[in-house]
DNA sequence: TCTATATACATAATTCACTTAGGTAATAAG
DNA sequence: CTTATTACCTAAGTGAATTATGTATATAGA
């Protein structure tokens, strides 16, 4: 797997977001549907995404169910109320970030 | 003085582009530069600075001219071919970057 | 059939760019 | 004359990632 330096800082807004998006998920599915909606360019490596999850759910932003699919076990995660909240105010500060990052490097972002 | 996880990985890049749009320049100089550019809003540390203008020195992105100013020290950067050419495509992964990421985060980015 | 790939979870060691903290010194402002 | 600003620098510590490993089930192809 693969993924720029540029990534870091952005796991957990991607992880909430998606989760806002498409609901109840289950970690290795939030990895294909990155994959998916960034073309195959972002990668979510495993050994970043479980302990961010587990982060995020410790922080009381994400809650989880675990289902037996056959003798497999699979870890399902929601957004909490602070977890939804938590969503707008990330995404925000991403959106000021790449602004400000505009106009320090005088791109024109129409 | 404060700045955003986000920032990470940008540093390089923006040293780049900001010696790119301002020609030769000082260290002081560019925290100056991008704290007016960013409307204040990015600090760039001097821990975080002259080892990220030293490494671009060693790479051979940079290369330096020192001048007294009175009894002072001051060492002005500029970029060199190489720099140049980095310079674009540094900028040109930003911008990948952030278009993946309007398109992971679903938000229309014009 | 058995072998590789995909699915699905997880943790530990390491890396590396940053922050925080510290240091030196000249100049300007009050 | 004391504080803030200018101007350079390095070292210790942090924390989010990568890399490496481990376990185990399910599936597809040769």
């Amino acid at each position: 797997m693969h993924s720029p330096e540029l990534l870091k800082g952005t796991l957990q807004t991607i992880v909430l977001k998606v989760l806002k998006d498409h609901g109840k998920m289950y970690g290795y599915e939030i990895t294909q549907r990155v994959k998916d909606l960034s073309a195959g360019t972002l990668l979510l490596t495993e050994g970043a995404l479980y302990p961010a999850l587990h982060k995020l759910e410790a922080e009381g932003l994400l809650k989880t169910e675990i289902v037996m699919i056959g003798k497999r076990v699979r870890k399902y995660y929601t957004l909490t109320a602070d977890g939804k909240s938590q969503v707008k105010e990330r995404v925000g500060e991403f959106l000021d970030f790449i602004r400000t990052m505009g106009n320090v490097l005088q791109m024109e972002m129409s």
